[in-house]
DNA sequence: CTACATTTGTGACGAAATTCACAAACCGGC
DNA sequence: GCCGGTTTGTGAATTTCGTCACAAATGTAG
């Protein structure tokens, strides 16, 4: 039933959260077509997405939308909170931390590094930037599981290796570097020039198309 | 030769190109295989993709390095600068206008827009933050081709509505919300909720495979 | 010029993802 | 309890994407 789940399935799965998140009508149900056209994809997309995970819904009628949604977050791993920290106080680092639905959807941070001595030991959010020197000993302490990496990318292997060497269990990288980290370790990477690239690509392509 | 190109396919020129720029011998040579280990992808997956646009390349020796990586600058429509507008100065948005990287790709930030009064005139990066309410006659003015969008979900479709009209042809959208542009408005949609959702899911199902 | 070692470009093939289509299941009304 | 209207769950068909394998092209050495 649950083998090898597509990546394009995942992020579909996190649309239909949202999704149901917007809904008022708590006991309600709601249908995969009314779920498709929210997302822009079709009704038999979100049939097979979830059909990887289980047979929740009922035929005639739809999914019951609380139902679903606690599937929903039990499929993404968000029914418990996470223990996240952030490596990296600097322009973007801070820009997250103080982003409010991370914790929302339960990504909790509890420890933020850096390694400039004047940010060492300033409040960030509701926490102290501590010295990255500390990162080992502190990540062991408090059970840190994600680690967002907000360093330039001559410092970001660095990191990456110390954090897994403690037993962090995945990475969301913004350093626009392939990190060297064994393949158990699941990567995350986000490369905001690529993004501006796919853009500008897709203008020049519809552009030559005429 | 070129029809369809596939998402992964884009994001792949892109990784490259990054990795050609860190070549220091301009004018030899790169083969196939020595790309296809940079990023982590096979010798005919970097022949396919670069075939679907033409045949640069010397069969028994590979692809000069500069000639590769100004057509893949082409490709990419990044051979040429895009006027780029940010709306919205808020956390995300001052991280992004701070960031070199993107102007050294040739996206030119030349207008910031913001609609709190208390951030309206002051200095961001080399420009002076601008009323919301100006926003189509200063974006026509100045030729906007591109918008950041990085503004409370609530206005961004009002936002994005109102860039269309006055003829942006491109959005990078940080907003956790699908975007209603006509289908001809390219829209990246970057959201990071969902992209520690994609970890949380790994792991999980790592943990549950044993 | 010829033999040989490379590496591209691409058609054929295979794998993976999406779409189709329909039997099975369910609800409400009577 | 049965009928009619819905909607799911899923094998099969289709489409899209990635891999393989090899002829054609190029450079080099002798
Ligand atoms: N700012 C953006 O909009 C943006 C966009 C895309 C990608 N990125 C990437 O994100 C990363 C951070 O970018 P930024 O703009 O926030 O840079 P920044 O210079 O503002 O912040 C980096 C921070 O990391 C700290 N640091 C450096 N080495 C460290 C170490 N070994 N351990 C702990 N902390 C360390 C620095 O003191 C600094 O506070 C970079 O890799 C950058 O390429 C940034
Ligand atoms: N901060 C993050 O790390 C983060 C991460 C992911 C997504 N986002 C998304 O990015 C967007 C911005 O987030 P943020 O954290 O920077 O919020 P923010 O509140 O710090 O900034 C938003 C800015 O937009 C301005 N604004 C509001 N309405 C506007 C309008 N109609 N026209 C122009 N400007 C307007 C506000 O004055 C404010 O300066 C949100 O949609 C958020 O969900 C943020």
């Amino acid at each position: 039933m649950t083998r090898k789940i597509p990546q394009s399935t995942v992020r579909r799965l996190s649309h239909y959260l949202r999704s149901l998140e917007g809904f008022e009508d708590e006991g309600g149900t709601v249908s995969s077509e009314e779920l498709a056209a929210r997302g822009q994809t079709t009704a038999a997309q979100v049939r097979k997405d979830l059909s990887h995970f289980g047979s929740f819904g009922k035929r005639g009628l739809g999914y019951r939308v609380d139902e679903l949604r606690s599937r929903l977050r039990h499929i993404l791993g968000i029914d418990r909170p996470w223990r996240v920290a952030l490596v990296g106080a600097g322009r973007i680092g801070r820009a997250l931390i103080e982003y409010p639905d991370f914790r929302a959807r339960g990504y909790e941070c509890v420890a933020i590094f850096d390694s400039d001595p004047d940010k060492v030991g300033r409040r960030l959010g509701d926490q102290t930037i501590r010295d990255a020197a500390t990162l080992e000993e502190a990540m062991e302490d408090l059970q840190v599981e994600l680690v967002i990496l907000a360093v330039p990318a001559e410092a970001a292997h660095d990191v990456a290796a110390r954090a897994v060497d403690v037993g962090v269990k995945g990475i969301l990288n913004f350093a626009p570097i392939r990190l060297n980290v064994p393949p158990r370790i699941p990567v995350q990477d986000v490369n905001l020039v690529m993004e501006l690239e796919a853009l500008s690509f897709a203008i020049s392509q519809a552009e030559e198309a005429g």
